[in-house]
Order: structure tokens, then sequence, then C-alpha cells
DNA sequence: GGTAGAACTTGATCTGGCTCAAATACGGCC
DNA sequence: GGCCGTATTTGAGCCAGATCAAGTTCTACC
């Protein structure tokens, strides 16, 4: 890993959205403490455990969140992509990071101090409110993740988040691809790469998708969206109790 | 429902952890814009789509915030005690409502108004960083039940939380009460209520635990907390009476 | 202090997705 | 252009926990 540091680093903080309301001032204040870091692909940015020494941002590159279990398997938490944050509970809290942060690709990450951000808060409440936003929208995620893994089929999750790779309102059939590895995707969907092989042939088969490598194209986004919602595969139609 | 506004809601607020390190001014301000609300046993606070006029602090009772599935199924994403808060992400992104909130005792709430808290923030940047740790934790709070929910058995889960109830220090076998009824805990639990009979069973059966209605009394802390993390099951199977 | 409904237990059986095992297809690199 | 390690696919069988089906015990409220 490579660290630099110049004023590379107020323009990449000036990009990210949660610092999209503050004053120029003060993110060159905050940038003055800031520093660049380059990870290359496959390396381990924080072992679960690790003290954090601030905030991490992604300016470039992609980064995995994951949980390992005592044999080797895998939860991808969340892949975390250019402009967005990760590991403020470990930051503001001093607590240790409860799960490993990996680079899946050539990635640069900018480090953001505690200490600093904590003095943005107090100079800027506009700030607060923002980083306040981004942890209640973080919040909405991962109770959307729990309800898919506890309460939906695999296949409705696999479903679902070929659709969410695509950007609403386009109701044509689009290619959308793949951000990581299908093995990483699988688990971050809570099923094995077979079982995401498998699914994934059988959206093909019935005519919803086409797989070309990491390519995905969505032929039939609205049996696509009933797949991914409407419960239950095919031919499962409850009968109204009377 | 009932609705009441009077200097009670200043103590209540002034008790909430979250608020601990406020100035006594800006309580008062604050519990000039709240109000309290009686919710009694059962009643639908809100609804999963609905949207939250404020934050929700639970003054005394108890919430249960749930997903439903399309059956009947339900997963329990969190129980709110008093002195807790609820509502964030709605409150503050004016998103609706992800969960169903469903009072399970006769709970008394304290309504925070958005705009009072917002309010507060901007005053009080002491409080900002509150509300930012008092996310964070949540935060950490979900990647610990996504961990358990994915990564670990359900033995093991039940065995985590039966510890997790004794106050750590205590070495001692100690008694402690489950907050709700078996069934709302084995759905926070993400079992069904006849596998959560069976674990706790089992678990009385080790001698590590003694059931007795909602009082359980845990004889063998070691063990237990060996079950809870150590992963798998201990070759268990009923001993074939040789 | 009796009783209906809710909560809990127990047994039998089922199944979605995992595990194990192998073959095949890539992607990067010299 | 061929080689190697990684990613992906495919097949077969398995299992933890769910589901279905009865009982049994509480508990709140007349």
């Amino acid at each position: 890993m490579t660290t630099s540091n110049g004023s590379l680093v107020e323009g990449v903080i000036a990009n990210l959205p949660l610092f999209r309301h503050s004053s120029k001032p003060h993110l060159a204040e905050l940038a003055r403490h800031a520093r660049t870091q380059h990870v290359s692909r496959g390396a381990l940015i924080a072992h679960r455990g690790d003290k954090l020494q601030g905030l991490l941002a992604v300016a470039y590159g992609m980064v995995k969140l994951s949980l390992r279990g005592d044999a080797g398997e895998e939860k991808v938490i969340r892949l975390v992509g250019p402009g967005e944050v990760f590991g403020e509970p470990a930051a503001f809290l001093e607590t240790p990071m409860p799960l490993d942060a990996i680079a899946l690709g050539d990635t640069l990450l900018v480090i953001l101090p505690a200490s600093s951000v904590n003095a943005l808060i107090d100079r800027e409440p506009h700030f607060a409110r923002s980083m306040i936003a981004s942890l209640s929208a973080r919040m909405n995620a991962m109770v959307a993740d729990m309800e898919a893994t506890t309460l939906h089929g695999a296949l409705e999750r696999v479903a679902s988040y070929l659709e969410s790779l695509a950007e609403a309102g386009t109701p044509a059939p689009v290619t959308v691809r793949l951000p990581a590895t299908k093995t990483v995707i699988a688990a971050r969907l809570g099923v094995t790469k077979e079982t995401f092989s498998r699914l994934l042939r059988e959206l093909a088969q019935r005519g919803l998708v086409k797989i070309a490598k990491r390519e995905i194209t969505l032929l039939d986004r609205a049996e696509l969206a009933h797949v991914a919602h409407s419960g239950r595969r095919a031919h499962a139609h409850h009968t109204p109790t009377v």
C-alpha cells in the first residue's frame, strides 16, 4: 500500500456526496488532515477487530465488507463503491471493526480522521445532519437486507438484486454489469455460489434475463419484478380463505 | 390511545440516555414541542409504510419492531425498551417506516418532532454527536445480528441471547427473565417458536440452564458461552440409553 | 374460580439451499 | 499462444430448521 497526500485529496472529498453541502473552507481544513491510501486488488484494508483511524471513503475502486465464519464461509455485508464511505461505527465509537474490509480491485481510499470529522460536525450543523441522514439511509438498507434474507427465498433475492442494478425508470431491456465476481455477489445475497449459478440459469431459462459472463441483460423487467416481489415461485398461489 | 402533555414530558426526556448530555434549557425547549402518547398492549403504533411525525422514545413498556412475510411469518428486528428510541431513519429521512411497531405491553411513548430534534442538532453539536453515536451503536448491533443469523446455528443464537440477558461480570448462576413471550423471542432470534422450545429444552437437558416459565436460570455460564461461540453442537442427539 | 383464547410443547415429516465432488471456462501473463 | 490459478457450472445427496398436526398449560377476564 502506498500513501500520498496532495491537493488531490480535497478534490476527492469535495466529490463525496456526504460533503456535498459543506463549505469550501471547512472542506479544505478537513483535507489538510486527511490522507489518501492506495490499496491493490485483494489487499486487506482492515481486519475484524482492528481499530480505524477514521472514516474511510472510496475514491475509486471497490471495497468488500464481509464477515467470515469459523469454517471458510463468507457473508458480504456491503460492497462499497466510489463516493461511498464506510467504517463510521468503528470511527465514531472507537469500537473495533466488526468485519473485514478487503479491496476488490485497485482502490484509492481517503482516510478522514475521526477527530477532524467530529470537528466538522461541531462547526457545521448541516454536516451533522448529512451524517445522520447517511447513517439513517444505511440502516434502512440493512433492514431491507434483513427482510430479504430472512423473509424471501433465494430466487426472489436474486431477481430483486438484478432489478436493483438497473436504474429505475428504464422500462425497456437493459444490460447491467455485476459489480464483482459471481462468487462475491452470491455471498452478498446470502447464497452459495453454486445456488447463485443455478438460480441465474433458472431465470435465463424462463427467458427473464440473458447471462453473458458478467453482463446480464434484463429481458422481462415486469416478470422479473414479479419474481422479486410477489413471493414464492411460479405456481404457488394462496387460495384466499373463502 | 390517549395523549397528554405535561411537565412529565421533560422528566422523561431528561432520563433518556440520548439526551444525557444536553443542557436543561435545550431540553425544556424540546419538551415544549414533544408530547406523550399512551398505547395499550397489542396496539399498532406504526404500520409499515406509515410516515412518522418524529422520533419515538419509550418511557415505559416495550415496543416490538417487526417485519411480516406474505404468509403470516414474522421477523422481529428489535425490541425497544424503556429509555430507548426508535424510528430515527423514518424521522430524519421522512421515509416510510420499513416495518411495523407494536406495543407489547402498556407503553408510554414520547414523540419528539423531527423539526425540534433537528433544531437541537443545530444548537448543540454535542447532541449531534450523541445521535451519531447512537446510530452507530445500532449499526453495530445490526451487523452482529446479521452475523448471528447467517453464520451461526440456531442453538448458538439461543445460547448467545440468554447470555446477553445477564449483565456481564456476574460469573455465578443468575436468573434472567425473558423480556417478551417465547414466541416473540423466537421471532427475534430468527427461529420458529417450535424450534426455540426444543432448543431451550436441549440446553436444559444438558444442565446449562433451568427453565421456569419465563424465568431462566443460567446454571453453567462458561459452558453456555462455549455453546454460544465455539460453533457447532457437541455431538448432541439423544444419547441412546445404552 | 371457571373458562376461552393465547402461549407453549412435542412429535412426525418435509424441503430449500448447502455440501461434497468434478468437470469446464476464463483471465492474466510470460 | 499456451499455461496456471481462479471462477463458474453441474450433478447428487444431505440436513438444519421449517411446517403440519395435536395436545397441554397459562392467563386474563368475567
